[in-house]
DNA sequence: GACCTCAGTTGCCAATTTGTTATCAAATCG
DNA sequence: CGATTTGATAACAAATTGGCAACTGAGGTC
């Protein structure tokens, strides 16, 4: 059973790209190239996440999200183009969305942000840089090797994947993986850091999963985006 | 997904309010009458900013904010009475607050500034001129190439980007992005703008995103507008 | 008890960042 | 025009930061 994903898109040439990105990554796929026509779609479809274009013909993206949203939480994640105005922008916190994309993007990153939001659904494995993270399995895997961690280091690689790109500073990590009501020292984030890069970076010297951010903290990400 | 705000107030003419005024912006409430329930139903909501009284029964704004700062920066901008004494008025600098507002106040200015601190935390890149702001990866882009920006860089440019057109003049600048208390030498500030262009703008000798007005101060803008 | 592993602590070093100051260039104004 | 103010730039010293190694101690297992 393969996972479904409805691409909502009205131009040809974005839309085909993504069906191609998707399809060579084991993903099926449904297209809809109008927005009065994405409710039935959906209907007819039922998919496991929707791409979501906001600059439809027919009916706008927000309006088609928020009708979704009333009967389904299906994983929404709206495609905007890097020249939208500020108003249509804004407009994307109150849709319903999950996430956004702004288009055109790397495929590596829009995978990542689908897999982000469908593990939220189901229990698929995450795959960050050159590692797989098989949270149903708790294991972390590079070319089918496990890769042994201790458990905070695989709660700690756990949150940063699970938010890719997004910076988490050291106070944050202490909340958020090691529990602590109230700052320690953080620099026990920087010591499990280090720790978990020497295990899964392919040249802990120059870390390509999890990333520093001087001045602010951590996140996993792609060194070339 | 929708924006939720938390309102704790204990005047329940006050709160349906502006439970009425954010409810028809699009805006889902959590209503809260006790400073003693405030941090529960803080956990309990998951809001994405706080409105929250200062004399409330139970326990005071203050002490609340105090609490939830410990562990999260969600926005907060507390109410306060007009008739509040001077003490409490200079105590909200020390709360942890964002922001205050002084009740009753017409929607508009209600919802202008809750606006103002959601886009602080607004998960959506910021463009101005050729370069794209993303605040939640903490980087800057210019074709989908990163810049690499220090801390101090990175905050100034995220303070004019979000106030795109407004003029700050040094002090400001100092005491918003620095957090200096009292003015020190000004010329720091031309440094980091200075530094701040070489890396950004697309010519040096001629900015585009960080604009000078000479005898007042820096703003982020468009030279054309 | 001896032997593990893992979590947390600390000190050190190199690299980066920051603030200060001096100098130079550009704009403003009588 | 020349004087003065204001901003840009370069150079340097001080402070901060992140990575790392080494150590401690808690808890589990044989």
């Amino acid at each position: 059973m393969s996972t479904r994903i409805l691409v909502v898109e009205d131009d040809a040439a974005i839309a085909s790209m993504i069906d191609l990105v998707l399809r060579t990554n084991d993903y099926e796929t449904v297209l809809c190239g109008r927005g009065d026509q994405a409710v039935a779609a959906f209907h007819d479809s039922n998919p496991d996440l929707i791409l979501l274009d906001i600059m439809l013909p027919g009916r706008n993206g927000f309006e088609v999200a928020k009708e979704i949203r009333t009967e389904s939480d299906v994983p929404i994640v709206m495609l905007t183009a890097k020249t939208e105005t500020e108003d249509i922008i804004r407009g994307l916190e109150n849709s319903g969305a999950d996430d956004y994309i702004t288009k055109p993007c790397p495929p590596r990153v829009l995978l990542a942000r689908i897999r982000a939001r469908l593990r939220v659904h189901d229990q698929h494995p995450i795959e960050i840089g050159d590692i797989v993270l098989d949270l149903k399995g708790h294991k972390v895997l590079r070319n089918g090797e496990e890769i042994q961690l201790t458990p905070t280091e695989f709660e700690l690689l756990k949150h940063l994947a699970l938010n890719p790109g997004t910076v988490f500073n050291r106070e944050r990590l202490l909340r958020d993986v090691w529990k602590y009501r109230h700052a320690a020292d953080t620099r026990l984030v920087n010591v499990h850091v280090q720790r978990l890069r020497s295990k899964i970076e392919r040249d802990p010297e120059h870390p390509e999963i999890v990333l520093s951010v001087r001045g602010v903290g951590y996140k996993a990400g792609f060194p070339n985006t």
